[in-house]
DNA sequence: AATGAATGAGGGTTCATTCAT
DNA sequence: TATGAATGAACCCTCATTCAT
């Protein structure tokens, strides 16, 4: 799994200062609590958080049931962590594009862009972020609060900068949130064929209409 | 409950030739029969999918846990029925709304709108929609799909009147769709104050640029 | 197991309006409870509170391990229904004898004699009762406290009577209380041999100089 | 905690010979052990032996979980230390204390006096050693036996010097550590604030008369 | 049709004990 | 000696579903 890599930076803890499961003190511990996350990110993945069980991610992970709560207190934990990591991943993949996007339009076709991308690479995505809904609904709102938060951030600095109507607002932004998410959805998860460039270009097309000054 | 009386209509089986739970063949059998979807409307509505328990929706409806099986087959079976439910509830309450707008750009802010009171007077749509992902994904493809698909034939009648620019398609029926649900969890469900219309308003401004010839 | 009829009694509830378990509505129902009941008694005599399992109990039992929750709520409130039950029936072993006494002095005699037999007929009651102090204190305290509440008023009945001195009070309840039930380990637990008629006379001598007027 | 001095010396084993955990050559591992039956007998106290975890002991003691097996070869033997060290540290506070009586009579009224007041300094004691009974029987008869052999043992002496009735036995011996037994939970560990000095009077009072020659 | 008791697979969690460092 | 990670057996409890009345 590519997430691997990523993922080593949040064991960590990351800007929020959140880290992931109980810090192991050694390197063997380290490499334990890597393996029950990454296995975690498959089992509930396949088989959604109520059919996944903790037997199925330790014996992914090649270590003991027990071993399963030396670094989690229960499995509503490891799904947080996961949560938010993948909220993490994700933002951690958006931004540096977004960021390197000529004006405050093409930030966000950019941005569309990269998630749909995102979504084809981790498509177990959809169903653990839209699980928590179910399993730990202020990690769902805290995810879909702060990823529309960013567009919103993003809309006010190209306002500032005249590329953007200056009477943008949260509306917009969760409405591009939305489109973004359910666009993802068909053209990212479940139809893999299309070009995601042309998607993203259409969108914005009728975004670049609706946002320009 | 006001939904009581729409879901009566349901009873019978809806324009989709699917009828909900096995039919019984007395009054009594038909009461009791509403009784236990009502009651797990609200089951599933306050717990979810997992948290509920028959035996919740059977006290709830004030008859025997037994009595349950006589009308549904198993817990899946309620919920799918509830789902196709909501999904027709909500179609038909938005329906011919949108039917008497003036023109095709019109038609998506009066869906809209409409969309938003739905949510609010029906809190639990997102409960029982977004967890059929993980109960029972074909009844959450199906609803996404038809949605969109009403959108999409909108966006198609308004384009054949000359209403909206002649190239509208899939992507753009697919934007508006998830900018809808987006605007309804955050407009409809999570604030419940603010002024419907004018969310709608602002939403409609940005398509209505995007969309027109 | 003589005890299953004294039960009976209690199945309905006691005089405190405490009822053991969830009460059956069918015939079959309260067979069932019985089983589960006696086989409780036998299961934590045996193996004390901590090394019984729910299981152990329902295979005793004969019946399925679901059987066991439709009765009650936990391993707790089964251990819980048992010390109130044990503790009803010795009272109810106990009462009519010691009431049948001539005097108050030798109601004491008679009662620790009632005692002893009742030990020696239902050896699980000390492991029953005394395990109590950790698993639920409060059922403890209610049954020490009980016992010799009735001891304090027979007391204080014979006192009345002028058959005990008159300033007698709580500490001569408890240390009577003590008594009975020291003599109850060592001459009715541990030694099955010795005349408790014996032993209750032997006690009583000691009593009678103590309390007379 | 006061009693990790008279702790001290059962570390180098009692008058039986039995000695308490396993013994350390160094004074580092001396100070390990008495940190872990310190940290023991508290956590015992509060929690009772099965809600107990060796790890709760020692993160108290503030050594490694690994640690306590250098000591102790298993749950069940430092309970077993402790419930004998208890019991000798009882022993060795009320003996003196009675030696000195001016009689048999008096010594019983000291000795209850001194047991109440026990109680009061060591509200474990009772957790501690009831719980044998269900941990470890023989510590339980163990305790029980020999402290009421110690009482047979005065009043034999009280009757050999004529203070004390001369066909005194064994059932008198169980009647006295039942009664102090009982009167220690009453006024010693439920009621903290009675007279120890006027209840012990108003038990022995009830014992004198009975006693006397 | 209705009732409610019976069933038993299934899974989360705890924790005493072992072991590698 | 000290450390703390690893192990896995054991057990309570839930609840969908079946069945006898």
């Amino acid at each position: 799994m590519a997430a691997a890599g990523d993922r080593s930076a949040t064991l960590e803890g990351d800007a929020d200062g959140a880290s992931v499961g109980k810090s192991p003190r050694t390197a063997r511990g380290r490499k334990t609590l890597r393996a029950i996350l990454d296995a975690a990110a498959v089992e509930f993945g396949e088989k959604g958080f109520h059919d996944s069980s903790i037997s199925g991610i330790t014996a992914r992970a090649g270590v003991a049931l027990g071993s399963f709560y030396t670094y989690f207190d229960s499995k509503d934990a490891v799904f947080r962590a996961l949560v938010r990591d993948m909220s993490t991943q994700l933002r951690d993949h958006v931004t540096p594009l977004v960021q390197s996007a000529p004006d405050g339009i093409a930030a966000e076709r950019i941005g569309l862009e990269a998630f749909l991308e995102f979504v084809r690479a981790h498509k177990e995505i959809y169903r653990i972020i839209d699980e928590s809904e179910f399993v730990d609904y202020e990690s769902y709102r805290h995810h879909y609060t702060t990823t529309v938060e960013r567009i919103h951030q993003r809309l006010k600095a190209g306002a500032a900068r005249g590329e953007i109507r200056a009477d943008v607002g949260e509306v917009h932004a969760w409405a591009i949130g939305g489109m973004n998410v359910f666009l993802g959805l068909r053209f990212g998860l479940w139809d893999r064929e299309s070009d995601t460039r042309e998607v993203a270009a259409i969108a914005n097309d009728l975004l670049a209409r609706g946002l320009r000054p």
